[in-house]
DNA sequence: AGAATAAAGGATGCAATTATCCTTTTTTAA
DNA sequence: TTAAAAAAGGATAATTGCATCCTTTATTCT
């Protein structure tokens, strides 16, 4: 569905929502940590995220990567945009090189319906309403 | 959301179903022709395929792959167990280790909701089935 | 029987994704 | 003003999925 990048880029995104509300930060390791993801590559995704202003960095002791509570909240599909590109959701279902209505494959319809529907939930869903299921004990970033 | 191997043998499936209705065969290059894939990487996929019934096939002069039409219809989501694996619907939405109830990510109901649904879908739906979208001139297995 | 045809099977190559390493830059604090 | 902390960035490595090649086996037709 999606790839490991955008999964941890998601993860980290829905952890530093909840761990940093009262204007503190986290390193690429504490992150790394809650979500299960090597730490390394998930540095990568970080960058990448701050670059697209998703979540903010600062360098330097005390630093790291936090969401600024005053700005508005992220939608879920604003990640998968900027991780895995526009379009992840414009895919064929069955690898035609494109998928449209003129010449579609035989899944065509039923396939297109449901992965309109998922992104219509993720283009409304945001981290924040995410996070209150951690929040709230109901839902979990990792299962070890 | 299949692998491309997935892709190709449900593709592969209907254009036999089809074409080989007769009783005729189709070379390996006759398929990958028609459903767009390279040739050597469609042998395999079609050997896996005859491997667990799901096709025939014949070698030597005027061999080749063939359903049998006397034979049960073939549900779509057989060829996603033999080709991708059972447990292809099994899997977290986010990652991870497990997709399960007790303690699931922030999109579990969301995401399984649509997944069991797509599941489904394919449960039910046969090769046979989408074969009429072709036949009909509908749908289609290549685009260029 | 021999030649040609076509799939089966094993071994190998390639490319994208995933993951790691190392150096540089920025910032803080002693 | 130096040392330490931490992210940024560039280069590299490992893994996996995708794809190809080549030899073998089975079948048909002459
Ligand atoms: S053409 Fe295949 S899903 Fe639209
Ligand atoms: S736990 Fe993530 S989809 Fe079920």
């Amino acid at each position: 569905m999606f790839s490991k990048s955008c999964e941890y880029a998601i993860k980290a995104v829905i952890h530093l929502c909840i761990e940093t509300k009262d204007g503190s930060r986290l390193s690429i390791a504490e992150i790394a940590e809650a979500i299960d993801s090597p730490e390394p590559f998930t540095a990568k995704i970080l960058q990448t995220l701050v670059r697209h202003d998703i979540i903010s960095s600062a360098k330097g002791p005390g630093g790291g990567f936090y969401i600024d509570h005053h700005s508005k909240p992220v939608f879920v599909i604003e990640i998968i945009d900027v991780i895995d590109g526009k379009h992840a959701f414009e895919r064929c279902g069955l690898g035609l090189k494109e998928c449209n209505e003129k010449r579609p494959c035989p899944i065509h319809n039923e396939f297109a319906s449901y992965s309109r529907k998922l992104k219509r939930l993720l283009e409304t869903k945001t981290i924040q309403d995410l996070a209150k299921g951690i929040i709230s004990g109901k839902a979990f970033l990792s299962n070890t």
